[in-house]
DNA sequence: ACCTGAACACCGTTCAAGT
DNA sequence: ACCTGAACACCGTTCAAGT
């Protein structure tokens, strides 16, 4: 009949599924995406590898939810406040939280490079899961505000769902390792890219040996952003025709 | 001095790097992602293991020989014809041709979902392999054509080829089995996943539940292509400021 | 040169056994 | 209930040995 004393439940609790994701995030930040395995991860836990199993299931599961811990910190106070849409600068302030939610991804995936190809994996999964849920919710929120009619929603907010997870995963750091936020690196990168591209076949490649160049001297993160005001203009342009 | 005879070449010539290729993309296609092993591809090809290694090197690039294998497939002809920028239409057949060639990764990736997440790990190894370097290409050609400021050009072509990656990939058959062409499966699939979005709490969900009906209703190929349209919107608005 | 297939060093996962 | 760690059935890759 009683239930069993704080104290006799805390004894052994070691380890609990939060601690788990907790680590693998830190092994996948680190050690990159080859690196977590369930031996590494109970060496750095000091466990047995079976107790992990306890507490995840499987490995795709462990996946999943580092990613959707990592996602969930990304991404602006959940769920977002309510604004009128008849508010005047509701649309301004609508563009505005769409870029913090893009730019909210696109830092996640920067600190974390096992997030590009995790966030392919688990969006394929969709909508099992948190992940896609909470970027379409976010992102959606907002383009109620944007003065689309109602039966555009989904097509919009797809567009610039389908967007972010493009462009976050194709600017991921190239590296299966540990993370590089030195810039000069990146400088680095795109140089080499660079040179790939002008030498590359120029009858075939016309248009990369063009703009080689270009794609040397261009800021990753302003980028981004030019694209996703892009994408808001077209959504004006097409919401009021001229 | 003479070199060797065809015949004593073609001897005992019955594996190649392009049997091997082709083998691997029927057993990724037919089976799913996890069923390419070397063992299974040596079974089917009535070799040794070992005899793989001598034509690829490794499991990771048979995998980018693979994707790029099918994404030349999917890209039209290659390299695009040359049309002067002054012609009368021109914007309107690159647009044309913008499309195209989306459609093309589209319809790749719906008989090859492998692919979705593929294209992932390849693009962030960018630019090594032709993958990205081809669909940009592709892409690219096409901005050319619709009256952007040559400063513009990569911007452009990167939200295109963003957009496209990304839309492509979460639009993917969730399975990690073999391809399923039919329609009703994916009504089906659609239709759970409506379900699963109306079960999500309403007031941290509170934009799915009420878009749950639409996201029920819509065809992936033709939204696909209003996402496109969208941001080809979005270029001319930008171009020609009103 | 091309291929064979056993061997090696891993991997995820399970499960009897312990506390 | 929670954890241990040996064992199992895989995996990619190598390499002496064959033709």
């Amino acid at each position: 009949m009683t239930t069993p004393t704080p104290r006799s439940r805390r004894r052994r609790q070691v380890l609990s599924r939060e601690r788990i994701v907790e680590a693998a995030v830190e092994l996948l930040d680190t050690a990159g995406a080859g690196a977590l395995t369930v031996r590494a991860l109970s060496d750095r836990l000091s466990t047995g590898s079976g107790a992990i199993y306890h507490h995840v299931g499987n490995m795709g599961e462990l996946l999943q939810a580092a990613t959707e811990s990592v996602v969930a910190a990304a991404l602006p106070a959940f769920p977002a406040p309510r604004e009128s849409a008849t508010d005047p600068g509701a649309e301004d302030t609508g563009r505005e939280r769409i870029r913090a939610a893009a730019l909210g991804l696109y830092d996640a995936v920067a600190e974390h490079p096992w997030l590009a190809v995790q966030l392919a994996v688990q969006v394929t999964r969709s909508p099992w899961g948190t992940v896609t849920p909470r970027i379409f919710e976010s992102i959606g929120e907002c383009v109620r505000t944007l003065g689309v009619p109602r039966s555009g929603w989904f097509a919009t907010t797809s567009t610039l769902v389908h967007y972010i997870l493009g462009a976050t995963s194709q600017n991921a750091q190239p590296s299966d390792t540990a993370v590089l936020r030195d810039g000069a690196q990146r400088a680095e990168f795109l140089d080499s890219a660079s040179q790939a591209w002008k030498s590359l076949d120029a009858d075939d490649y016309p248009f990369l040996h063009d703009i080689a160049d270009q794609m040397r001297g261009h800021d990753d993160r302003e980028q981004f952003l030019t694209g996703i005001d892009l994408i808001l203009a077209g959504i004006t342009a097409v919401g009021r025709p001229s």
